[in-house]
DNA sequence: ATTTCAAATGCAAATCATTTGCAAAAAGGT
DNA sequence: ACCTTTTTGCAAATGATTTGCATTTGAAAT
């Protein structure tokens, strides 16, 4: 699913990473913290949530993967930056990952008008999923 | 700056309320609960946090708030939807909010390709502002 | 293969934004 | 002004994330 994720060399391989790389390299949707602690136990590796989250702020702050947080939900959520556009339902929360991202030409012109030096962006966009417009109340 | 935020009549028209609405029309960029309460206060309203926690939820539950959290930052940020997307400088922090939201004509195409039924989004873009490209160091 | 040492881990305790319980204060209708 | 219900403030609780520190572990050098 996700692409490769290489890990700059000046940072050791151990098996908690590359757990941790493994989870995020299968995972089809943004993650949170807790979602990859259990991930990683059930392949029987184990670690502690301080650990996942060292391991994330690494990997945030070198720029390779996405931290974001979704609507109602109070919880980080962490993925590749090709997992970074995607819908959410409002009632049960599916969440569904766009690809072509359609942002990359505006880009362009958002640049020119603030000159900025764009580096990265997140779109979410909520609304309802075709399951739940059908289904009435809960 | 802002449009004029209207209340449902279900809701009593406190003055805590009235000045956390005014702040957010006022404001240019997101803002983070701790920022309404001091400048709510600088307006000589008293005010507590817990007030300010409750109408924001309130006001997002009503659909006429935006919240969102910002690149590295751990605080929630509430916004009126034309606030609700922006540029982020990585360096200084600098927010600049666009306007003529580009994603109005993709929505559409998203709307039939996922069948979601949208009823918002929220864009991010950061990257280095003009100011910050020019200095080096810090 | 063993040594060596900085980087990485686990645990428990600390942080800190946000939430919540409850009694007191203030809206808004009558 | 009175009554009923919502809203507020305070202080305590919550819960995700962070941090200190002793121990373990990569991997480079021997």
């Amino acid at each position: 699913m996700g692409k490769k994720l290489e890990i700059p060399k000046k940072y050791r391989f151990t098996k908690q990473r590359k757990a941790i790389l493994q989870v995020l390299e299968n995972a089809n949707i943004p993650v949170r913290a807790e979602d990859i602690y259990l991930l990683v136990k059930e392949k029987g590796v184990d670690i502690s949530l301080s650990t996942i989250y060292r391991n994330l702020d690494m990997l945030v702050k070198e720029g390779l993967v996405i931290k974001s947080y979704m609507m109602n939900e109070d919880k980080a959520r962490f993925a590749l930056p090709d997992k970074k556009n995607y819908l959410v339902c409002e009632k049960c929360g599916k969440i569904i990952i766009i690809d072509n991202c359609p942002f990359d030409k505006f880009k362009e012109e958002l640049k020119e008008v603030h000159q900025f030096e764009i580096t990265g962006h997140c779109i979410e966009v909520y609304g309802i999923c075709p399951d739940c417009q059908n289904s009435n109340g809960d």
